[in-house]
This record gives C-alpha cells, sequence and structure tokens, in this order.
DNA sequence: ACGGAATGTGACAGCGCTGTCCCCATGACT
DNA sequence: AGTCATGGGGACAGCGCTGTCACATTCCGT
C-alpha cells in the first residue's frame, strides 16, 4: 500500500526538544516545570528548543507518570441546559480554575442508570475528584471509592448509603420563609407544587412546609400538597386542578422556577378571565422574575458550585481523613409582588407587599 | 518517620488482575476492552478476577498506549452561567456522550488571554477536538495544530487567521425576519440594540439590518444603532438615551436576551409613567419570554451544539483531509407581541400581531 | 494423513513523561 | 591540601496500559 495521505505529523515530545537542546530529558522536563537548579543558560536553549518545535507537553503522560491521577474534576449533573445545573456547573469551573484543575461534565438526564455510568467512565478517567447531583437512591458503590480517598461532593441533595461531603440548600428555611410571607399576607389556603416526590429536595420542603403551617394553627395542612410537576406544563395542570377544587387555594408556593413559570401562565389565564388573583412565591430566582414581579426564594447557585469544589479540593489536596462536611447555603426571600403584572405601580412602591 | 496515616490503597492493576485470573496481561485486556479471540472460560475467569478486586480500567494510561490522545473533547466558551453558551454545552455533550466522549468545558469570561490559555490546557491534555466560541480576534495560533490533524470547530462565530470548520446562526435572517416585522407593522425609527461592537454577530446583525432598512428606502438607517449595551444595565441606559432624542425610535431590535431584558425594564418604565408604548423584536429566546409577550428571533441552540459535535466527531474519525465546513443554523420568528402586558387578550388572539 | 487457516494466548516493547538515585563540578571551610 | 555541602545535570526505571509479533493448538478440506 503506498501511503498516499500525508502522515498526520507526530508531535514533538519532550525527548526531541532535549535532543535539539542538547541536554537530557530529565533536564528538559525541569525546565518545562520550571523545577529549581537548572542553569539560567540551559533553560534559555531548552526554552528556545521547545518553542522552535512547537512542543506541547502531553498532560496524560504527564498525569500517569505521577501516579495516575489527572487534575481533572468530574461534575455528574442532571441537564445542562436547566440553568440551576449549568449555573452550578459555572461555580464549580470558576473555583477550580483557581486551582489548576478542569472540569468535565457530564448529564444524567436525571437517569440514575445513566448516572452510574458517567460516574464509572468519570473514575477510569481517574478524575482527581468527583461533584455529584444525586439522582439514583443509592450511592454505595461509591463507598469503595470514597474509601479509597477519591473525593466525592454531592451537591442540591445528599446521597444515601455513602458518607460524603454535601452541598445544599437551606429547604426548610427557605421553605419557612416563604410561606410566613404568605402567612402574614392573611393566607390561609396555601398550595405547595412540586417537581418529583422522590427528590430529597421536594420531601424536605413538603415537611418544613407543613410544618410551617401546623404550627401557624392550620388544619390539615398536607391538604394542598401536589408533587409531580415535573415539566411547565404538568405545573400547569397541577395548579388548575388545585384551583378546580371546591375550597381553591389563595396562594401557592412553587418548588422550582420551571413550576413558577406554569404557575405564572395560569395566573395569567385568571387574570384574562377576570378571575381572583392569586398569590405566589417561586423557588429559585430566575433572570426576568423581577419583570414578572413575582417573589422568590433565592439563593445562591454559583457559588453553591464554588463551595462544592472548594470542599473537593481541599480534601484532594489533604492527605488526612476528613469527616465528612455538610454545607448549608442559606436562601433568602425577594420580595417583590406575586407576579402579577406591573402594570401602574409607582416605582417607589414596588416589591412592597403581597396582593 | 513511622508511617502513622494510612496508606492510601494502591488501585488494582491490570496487572493485578491478570495475576489472579491466572492468565497473562495482554489476554486480560483483551478481555476488558471486549476483544475477540478469547475463550468464554478464559473470560469468565478474567471478569471474576476483575469484580473481586474491584479493579477500574485506567482510562488515561490507556489513551497515553494508544497514542497519547483522549476520548476528551474541549470546549472552551464565554460563560458556563450565561444560558446560551450552556445550551451549546448540553447539545455538544449531548452528542459526544452518543459517541462514546465526554466533555470538558472552560469558562473565558471573554477574555482572549484566559480563552489561549483555555485552549492550551486542553490541547495539552490532548483532547481529541476542540470546540470553541471564539473571543479572541486571531487565532492564527490554532493552525499548527489544524494542520496536525486537531479537530477544530468554531461555534457562534467565525474565527480569523485559520480555518476551521464553523457553526453560526443565520444573523442576517433573522435580523432580515425581525426588521421586516417591524416595518411591516409601520414603524420607520427602528433602533437596534447590541452588544460589543467588535463582535463579529453583532457586525452582522449591524450590517443586514442596515441593508434591510435601505432596501425599505429608510433614510440614514444606522442613525439608531447602538453597541456596547453588555450587561442588562447598559440596555436600559443606552435604550434611554435613545427615546430621550428629539426624534425618538418607535420600535427596537434587541440583539440578545440580556438585552431584550433591558429593554422590557424600560419599557416596564414607560408604561408606568404614561408613556407611548414601543415595539420590541428580541434576538434568542428565553424561558419566559412567552409570558412577557415579547416577540423574539428564535433558534435551536441546544442542536448547534449538536451540530458542533457532529463536525467535530466526524473530523475525528475520518483520517482524510476535510475542507473547512460551514454551519448556518436557521432562525425562525416568533410573534408574540412586543412585550407589552398580557392584559385581556382573549387566548385565540395570542401572538397575533404587533403594538 | 497432512498442509494451512483460524483460534487462543503470551512476551515484550513502547506511549511520553516524572521520580529517584547517582555523578560530577565547583566553591567554601577546616 | 583535604573535606564537604551544594548546584547542575544525566541514567534509568517505571506509571498502567495497548500493539505487534510470535507461538501453540485446534479444526478443516482434500
Amino acid at each position: 500500500m503506498t501511503d498516499g495521505t500525508p502522515v498526520p505529523r507526530r508531535r514533538p515530545t519532550l525527548d526531541a526538544v532535549a535532543r535539539a537542546a542538547g541536554v537530557s530529558l530529565k533536564t528538559a522536563s525541569r525546565v518545562l516545570n520550571d523545577e529549581p537548579n537548572v542553569a539560567p543558560e540551559t533553560r534559555a536553549k531548552v526554552v528556545a528548543a521547545a518553542e522552535t518545535l512547537g512542543f506541547r507537553r502531553n498532560a496524560v503522560a504527564a498525569d500517569l507518570a505521577r501516579g495516575g491521577t489527572s487534575r481533572l474534576v468530574g461534575f455528574v449533573t442532571g441537564d445542562l441546559a436547566n440553568p440551576f445545573y449549568s449555573a452550578l456547573a459555572a461555580g464549580i469551573e470558576r473555583e477550580l480554575s483557581r486551582h489548576g484543575r478542569q472540569l468535565i461534565t457530564a448529564s444524567s438526564d436525571e437517569d440514575p442508570e445513566r448516572e452510574r455510568s458517567l460516574t464509572d467512565a468519570l473514575i477510569e478517567r481517574r478524575v482527581g475528584a468527583l461533584i455529584i447531583t444525586p439522582t439514583a437512591s443509592d450511592h454505595s458503590a461509591l463507598r469503595t471509592e470514597v474509601a479509597a480517598g477519591l473525593p466525592v461532593v454531592f451537591i442540591d441533595r445528599p446521597a444515601q448509603g455513602v458518607d460524603a461531603d454535601t452541598v445544599v440548600i437551606d429547604n426548610r428555611g427557605g421553605v419557612r420563609q416563604a410561606v410566613r410571607h404568605l402567612l402574614a399576607a392573611g393566607h390561609r389556603r396555601i398550595a405547595l407544587l412540586g417537581d418529583v416526590a422522590q427528590l430529597w429536595t421536594f420531601r424536605e420542603r413538603a415537611a418544613a412546609f407543613v410544618e410551617v403551617l401546623e404550627e401557624a394553627g392550620i388544619r390539615d395542612p398536607a391538604r394542598y400538597v401536589v408533587a409531580g410537576a415535573h415539566e411547565t406544563a404538568d405545573a400547569r395542570e397541577a395548579l388548575t386542578d388545585l384551583l378546580n377544587r371546591p375550597d381553591p387555594p389563595t396562594a401557592v408556593l412553587a418548588s422550582n422556577n420551571k413550576i413558577t413559570v406554569g404557575a405564572l401562565q395560569v395566573m395569567a389565564d385568571r387574570r384574562a378571565a377576570g378571575l381572583p388573583e392569586l398569590a405566589l412565591v417561586g423557588f429559585d430566582d430566575f433572570a426576568p422574575a423581577e419583570l414578572l414581579h413575582v417573589t422568590v426564594v433565592n439563593y445562591d447557585m454559583v457559588g453553591m458550585g464554588r463551595r462544592a469544589a472548594e470542599l473537593a479540593i481541599s480534601r484532594e489536596k489533604s492527605q488526612a481523613e476528613l469527616a465528612p462536611r455538610l454545607v448549608v447555603v442559606p436562601t433568602e426571600l425577594v420580595v417583590r409582588g406575586s407576579g402579577e403584572v406591573p402594570p401602574a405601580a409607582p416605582a417607589g412602591l414596588r416589591g412592597a407587599g403581597v396582593a
């Protein structure tokens, strides 16, 4: 076979650089790693040789030689297209880059099976640490890895079956703020519209929700707790059903931003139909929430990612066995309104009360 | 020094598995890579040994042995926290995972310097392909890499100084749709509110903008073209300035979603102040744009990412020299309204005309 | 029954780099 | 002079895996 294809020029190796500079392989390595004890002239020669050859060190080989662990951190998340997850990713990435580490992301699409295989792939890639928004219910498979010293951090919800660092939102606190706000405005029939009932975050929020209402002396506080509104459309439907009950709620707490949007749609329809207004508080702030005049439970998503990365790196750097740590990210109620259209409200009165 | 710290148990190697199974290293390798010509019994023995030892293959070493290139694809983007970029990332990641590849993302924060160093780091990591949303104006440094056979794909805007595959939006077409829509509604004084003047996307949009207005016989069509509205707040200010001119525009084309939000804020203020309505069309759709009743130029961001990944992978797989390819993603005008509040419009009339 | 293919397995040499150890010059200090 | 620390540099053995080649066995057709 006559080799017709142009040979894909092999990259110059460190060896080639050393030869060109007239030094040994190891000396070249020293120069390129800024190790001490190299004469300035020698250093210059090597640098020049590397430059002219267009040398790029091979981080794969370097990692292997150093012990087989790469300076990569894996992030297994639900869906990168979701602003919540991508905000986490952004925070993680920012923190990592400060420590010379790179982020490798993988979306599980909330599928436990896929989460498992992605995690495996990342471990095979010998990531230095692993950050996971757990979807699977059991993570005991990771126990071996954690025991072997792999830093694993769970974010947004804790994992079961393994002790590891965890970063979560103060779900209960956030719910309490939201519900108290609605109670203070005089609401007594308050609904909670949630995502997936199995999700830890929802269970937390629902528990707090019921608790606060009970404290306020509301009877049958779980009466308007509904889960299963995974997409915006589901949320719409679920809320419509609630409102069609004989004794409908007057206020809603939406458990995430997709649901909030669904609720806002319903509210717009009601308004168009001349029906009474509904009060709304949403979990998760989102870009134009301000324009829509909706009160939300806000927290720092990017900061949350950053915290997770910090935990991962600190564990990776310290050899000692650290006890699992828990970081709870505080929430803050941003009072704006209930999602009513911002009609003629004088600017000064903005964000003052609920409907 | 008495070694007090618990030795971080080394991971079992393939060699250990082979020994445990009583076969050679290579045979174990064959089994774990599903290579043919291994007797079923032998296979079973190896699998069992791997299982009991908790063996995880080391992808770093495997990549190195295979020729030093990893099955990783790098994505250098502006800011992962921006929904536009994260949608791209999601599309890329989805396509890659279908081909057994993993995505490693890095945010340049739109800083050319940082973009450069991240690109370098990824090349050192020996990614199999590189996808970049270029921020730097010159990418001739990548010429060597491209010549050496590294698949490089530019996304959202083309690069200068190097011939490579590129995926862009049909900016001109999108602008044409938007402007014609406004013209048809009777507007003659139309403004274009843009991001960064140097950005290729803005220059394209501005050129098309001027062109369409000229075709329509509008004099001095660039009169209301303003750039530099990088953040929402800037956009607000820029638009306010425009509206304070003696002969203010009656319609605005916002060049991205942040700007659209800024414009919506201004419109809300005007409405509150009883000033005449302003027509608005935005570039980029965003989650609650529907609720805000705003007409937008929409296109498939996730699909765009997917296309870029396809280009990268096809190039990586084919050894032949492919000529640089250009993919233009079509845009679609989603007519909803001009961002006026959705007051009493009967559902049936929704999204029918402009203000 | 016998050559040749197909099948199953192993030895061994790298992939490109880093860590360890070791050697050779200096220069400083008895 | 003789010793010894110190700076500067190289040889070499891996890191954990895969590719190549060589070898042993079995199976087939004629």
